[in-house]
RNA sequence: GGGCAGGUACCCAAGUGGUCAACGGGGGCAGACUGUAAAUCUGCUGGCGAAGGCCUUCGGAGGUUCGAAUCCUUCCCUGCCCA
């Protein structure tokens, strides 16, 4: 049995950063009963973040009320590249790469949507057949100064950057993939925005409803600025190992406590903001706040006995500053070695170079005692415990 | 097609003949501190060498010079203006 229109909105709304509009959604809801949710996924990378996972988790939502996901894989634009958000072009991928990532993506995505609501389609079928008649004809709908209004395009003109006719094609192409899958609804980050007011203008021009657009807010990465990407390499991937998403999750900044908590995990509303006055009062430790937004989102991805067991860990090595429970080993075929030698050879330092100047920085120890001369000759008779920083450990034995 | 301005290390950016492995900022790493791998402060941030020092790097290729990121030639790329 259906949940009524109001009931769904409500659901909908939450956490959502804008929804255009919600009187169309609301009709829209009202009218039919299973709604085409549209959400573009760009195939450069096979790796899906928490990011990523704000859109996904309210696709989910959708699902769980019986509407459908049409996820486009953007397959011919992502030879294109979004230029979003990005300051500069990007490379073109090749076709065999777009495939190759895509079989990773769906093992992954399935982690957080319904595979049973969940349809799969690649924009290459419709924009690949395009003619360059049609194309003319799409591209005749659109005018230049509407599609420099985007904010990056304009920016870059006025910085003086490339703007190539290709990347202006982009938001055409994505605003026609909502017109080949009569799109209901798309779904997107707020940077979207652009690309998916096309999508309305284009299916009216197609005299189609034109799709409600919901954007969610954008979540910052690990850097605690930008947006996370992993072109700027400051994400969680959701299959990361427990270790890292904790690790990741207790370098973010304490601010972002909250808002991880609200967009990125499953706690519930009332705990949040629990936490939210706690921290705001100072009630709170904000490190134990950020050990439980860690663990909830190790439990997600991986399991309640993960969670618990690399949080005792964390605990052991960053607060206790003890060792962890597994350390990883290494064998060196000599009986003692220098220590530039040994670390460049167990592969915690790039270069000798480096080796060098983290020992002057006093970042090694061996068995719990720091190492400052780079002529130090590490013996082996007995296993030992190398530490390169605060938190790589490896124990080094004679093979 | 013509004129002008540019292309510097992971990114941004200074440098216009030696003192430049190259200012500064960002990012990254480390140390101190801490309630956390938050924040803050400090240091480091091409390779080899114990060190003196050596090697590679400033869009590509040549050249001038004792010596070039810096000058010349040519090619490639970007922006602006004119057509």
């Amino acid at each position: 049995m259906a949940v009524d229109a109001e009931r769904q909105l409500e659901v909908i709304r939450s956490n959502v950063a804008e929804l255009i509009s919600e009187e169309e959604l609301l009709y829209k809801l009202k009218a039919k009963r299973k709604l085409r949710i549209k959400l573009g996924i760009d195939p450069s990378g096979p790796e899906i973040h928490l990011g990523f996972s704000v859109v996904l988790r309210k696709l989910r939502q959708f699902q769980d009320l019986g509407h459908t996901a049409i996820m486009v894989v953007g397959d011919f634009t992502g030879m294109i590249g979004d230029p979003s958000g990005v300051s500069k072009t990007r490379p073109k991928l090749t076709k065999q790469q777009v495939q190759k990532n895509m079989a990773k993506y769906k093992e992954q995505i399935f982690r957080i949507l319904d595979p049973k609501r969940t349809e799969f389609t690649y924009n290459g079928k419709w924009l690949g057949a395009l003619s360059m008649y049609e194309l003319v004809d799409l591209a005749s709908k659109y005018t230049v100064a509407r599609i420099l209004e985007r904010d990056d395009f304009s920016q870059r003109l006025k910085d003086g950057l490339p703007v190539y006719m290709h990347e202006i094609l982009y938001p055409l192409c994505q605003g026609y993939d909502s017109v080949a899958i009569k799109a209901d609804v798309e779904l997107g980050g707020t940077d979207q925005k652009f690309n998916l007011l096309v999508g309305r203008e284009l299916m009216r021009e197609s005299d189609m409803e034109p799709q409600v657009v919901l954007m969610m807010p954008i979540l910052e990465g690990t850097d605690g600025v930008r947006k996370m990407s992993k072109s700027f390499n400051n994400y969680i991937g959701i299959t990361e190992s427990p270790k890292q998403i904790l690790g990741k999750v207790m370098s973010l900044p304490d601010e972002l406590i909250i808002k991880y908590f609200q967009l990125a995990t499953d706690a519930f509303p009332h705990r949040v903001e629990e936490y939210r006055m706690a921290l705001e009062d100072a009630a709170i430790n904000p490190r134990d706040a950020k050990l439980d937004l860690a663990k909830t989102l190790v439990r997600m991805y991986h399991s309640a006995q993960a969670a618990q067991k690399t949080a005792e860990d964390f605990q052991r090595v960053f607060t206790q500053r003890e060792l962890p429970e597994k350390i990883d080993e290494h064998k060196i075929a000599k009986a003692a070695i220098n220590i530039i030698d040994l670390l460049v050879e167990c592969k915690l330092m790039n270069s000798r170079g480096e080796a060098k100047r983290k020992v002057r920085e006093g970042a090694i120890d061996v068995d719990g005692v720091r190492v400052d001369d780079i002529n130090y000759i590490v013996e082996l008779t007995q296993p030992i415990i190398l530490r390169a920083g605060k938190h790589k450990f490896l124990k080094v034995s004679k093979k």
